[in-house]
DNA sequence: ATAAATGGTTGACACTGTCTACCTTTCCCG
DNA sequence: CGGGAAAGGTAGACAGTGTCAACCATTTAT
């Protein structure tokens, strides 16, 4: 076998950028540190020199989504009026989480390596649930924190609850018009607009 | 080893029984073939006489919590407020997903066998989104009834995805209130009711 | 009575994560 | 310098997984 065909460094990187390619086409549970060594072309133990377990990897990756994830919301178009922020925001989550279903779902729907052992990760993750706090922050200026935070979890859940059961294979088989799937979201939208109404 | 200990027609049983326990003790993803035979003394391949595969296993338990599910939200304590009916269905819908979360995120959380491949797993799951339907419809009787799939998605996305998201481990990191978590789902069911009143 | 179907068995194969041991290359320090 | 340690790669082994194939006993049907 040649040598090393990789510069030392760049492996840790390219573990990384393999991994998460293989999310992207065929979801988290076809990861594995062998598929990933056997795309780079080196041996099946040559990742364990940069991550000490398969969930190190995994933690990694979540990361780096979690990040991109922040990054997407923070790029939505941005409004001055904070209720049509907060549904910009909102349709931004939702787009992220239909355009990039497998990646979403590593977020959300499958279980984590343990956060406590991955602080960077989560880290990570609550720098993307501040971006909602902040933007429910702006939707009414004098009120209490812990409604506050109440608000948060209450439009989170909804954003996410929708997301994620639209995404559930088993929703076909349910029996839902095309319109009203087509539709959830707006209406959402427009009921959480209502129910956080003064 | 012994002839057969185990009445034939009861080791499918047995099977889904096992494989159930696994799941509640330790989750879906401890479950395997070869571990339920273990337990029940038989040998690895003795459950493939029952089931065509893992999937199969897989998909018949899954059929059954969703029934087990159903059967908890129809024992809810019932209100003829129509209101006040829904209300208590989500709570009910939020206790199963407390009390039970491993077999809650059997249902909602982990990647189902193929739909498309297993009816009877899709029947069940139909029921119980048909129980909801119900309750919302007796919320405001003459409405359309896109407008009232749409509520219904509204309102089983913000339970489900509130239920989903106290149950991330990744949520000890984010810093919440405890107060927040314990009052999480009554504010939402009152953001509801503010959402879908008239 | 004999053939078929049913429900068990063992053995094998490919795949996974991970432990251990080994070999190079590089780099720092006495 | 020169030599040892550290970094980063290798191969081999082990236990675990799902699943295929072959085999065997019992029950059932023709």
């Amino acid at each position: 076998m040649p040598p090393r065909p990789h510069p030392a460094r760049d492996l840790r990187e390219a573990c990384v950028d393999q991994a998460l390619a293989i999310i992207g086409d065929v979801g988290v549970e076809a990861l594995s540190i062998r598929e990933v060594a056997r795309r780079l072309g080196v041996s099946h133990q040559a990742p364990y020199k940069h991550f000490a377990s398969s969930d190190h990897l995994l933690a990694e990756v979540v990361r780096r989504t979690y990040r991109q994830f922040s990054e997407h919301l923070e790029a939505r178009p941005r409004s001055s009026h904070p209720g049509e922020d907060l549904k910009s925001m909102g349709e931004a989550y939702f787009r992220f989480a239909l355009d990039h279903p497998l990646h979403y779902r590593l977020l959300f729907g499958t279980p984590l390596p343990d956060p406590a052992a991955h602080p960077e990760m989560m880290a990570e993750a609550r720098r993307a649930f501040q971006l909602l706090h902040e933007a429910i922050g702006h939707l009414k200026p004098p009120a209490a924190e812990e409604e506050l935070q109440l608000d948060a979890l209450f439009v989170w859940a909804t954003v996410h609850g929708l997301a994620s059961i639209l995404q559930t294979a088993a929703l076909d088989q349910i029996g839902l018009d095309k319109v009203v799937l087509a539709e959830a979201l707006p209406h959402a939208l427009h009921r959480i607009g209502k129910a956080l109404a003064p």
